[in-house]
DNA sequence: GACACACGTTAACGCTCACTAACAGTGGGA
DNA sequence: TCCCACTGTTAGTGAGCGTTAACGTGTGTC
């Protein structure tokens, strides 16, 4: 995928800021007068590029879970059938989204009920499609794994991995990368604890 | 502590309904009439018992973080000097809350930035002092653990344990006993991958 | 019986806020 | 030059909703 170099269109700064501003004060405590003013136009000027406050949102989480999905599909395939390498690579995926676009793993979990029925839907089969990859992944590395408990599994891996909008104030934890060495050990530490910890099947740990 | 037989008065009934909705329908999606409705009586008729709409909320959150921090405090205690005591009760204890109060998890990390100052400086006093007692149960089984990453782990662990307010419909998951048991693996695995892997202090791990 | 008090009711007020109406500047193509 | 699509503005409207007012009713107490 090429990189953008491009100048964003209005219609993403917009949808920046809308994420930002939902993720800190929620959908509903955010008004359209300040949407517009985090991008220099005034309120009712974004109904120029959105039907409605609501649009804002839904474009913002079905893009989100359409970035997640597709991004999953591209590492399981890269991993060429090795399901250690498919999972550790979908535990940097996914750590990657959640330290780089923190707003956005918020709104992904807290507004979703916001939506149309239609857009609610298909979040939703979008996100069961990526946990089944999960779940995939998670059940070629521990084959003994009952699948029940690999998705609730799958499930608490996602909490810890979005745990980072929780934070603290800043200097009271690691930087970016010791938090990604970090919550990439918390992943696989517990996955190996769920999947019977003393078998791993080959490939997904890293060399010692 | 007593277990509670005699029936709930009107207030508790009207915070517990309070904390279902809220959870389900985050704080303004749900109506004053609604939350009336709820406990059979009708709307204006909820402040008789409430000052506001704010002040139940202002209750629920206060509430949910002073129980965590009084039983986090009667469990370390209780332990008596032993970390690995220490940490598997707190773990427990924020494992029974988790599964049996999944509402007010929700709330305690999606609606706080709705109080007022004072309230809210409150919460997090409570809140911090919770995660430092961790901190220092994991930092007793893990002592080559530095600060920081031990309370980005904490931090880590309760996004895992807290995870159990994301399920997908019934059927797919395992139960009660089971999600508990999961759930404990699963951060047990997380903090020991954390702390080093190899060389947790004596008394954290059950005998295999 | 009368008074007080706890606990509800319905009606109405007032504020906030998403959204619409009406209007205006800017710039590229015929 | 004229036109028209695009993008913005300000003023206004209407709905939703938290809150208050005013009023009723049962229950225990002197």
């Amino acid at each position: 995928m090429a990189t953008r170099t491009d100048a964003p269109t209005r219609r993403e700064q917009i949808l920046k800021e809308a994420a930002r501003l939902f993720a800190e004060r929620g959908f509903h405590g955010v008004g359209v007068d300040e949407i517009g003013a985090a991008v220099g136009i005034s309120g009712p000027g974004l109904y120029r590029h959105f039907a409605g406050k609501d649009a804002m949102l839904a474009e913002l989480l079905v893009g989100i879970s359409e970035q997640l999905l597709r991004g999953g599909e591209r590492r399981a395939a890269e991993a060429g059938g090795s399901p250690g390498a498919a999972l550790d690579s979908l535990i940097e995926g996914h750590i990657d989204f959640a330290l780089d676009d923190r707003p956005l793993i918020t709104l992904h979990d807290r507004e979703l009920d916001r939506l149309r029925d239609s857009d609610r839907k298909l979040v939703r089969s979008l996100q069961r499609r990526y946990v089944e990859l999960w779940v995939t992944a998670v059940r070629g590395v521990y084959p003994t794994l009952p699948e029940m408990e690999a998705r609730a599994s799958v499930h608490a891996v996602f909490g810890l991995l979005n745990s980072t909008p929780h934070l603290g104030r800043p200097g009271t934890l690691p930087g970016r990368e010791g938090m990604a060495d970090l919550l990439r050990r918390l992943a696989h530490g517990a996955l190996a604890a769920a999947g019977g910890g003393s078998s791993p099947s080959r490939g997904s740990l890293p060399a010692p």
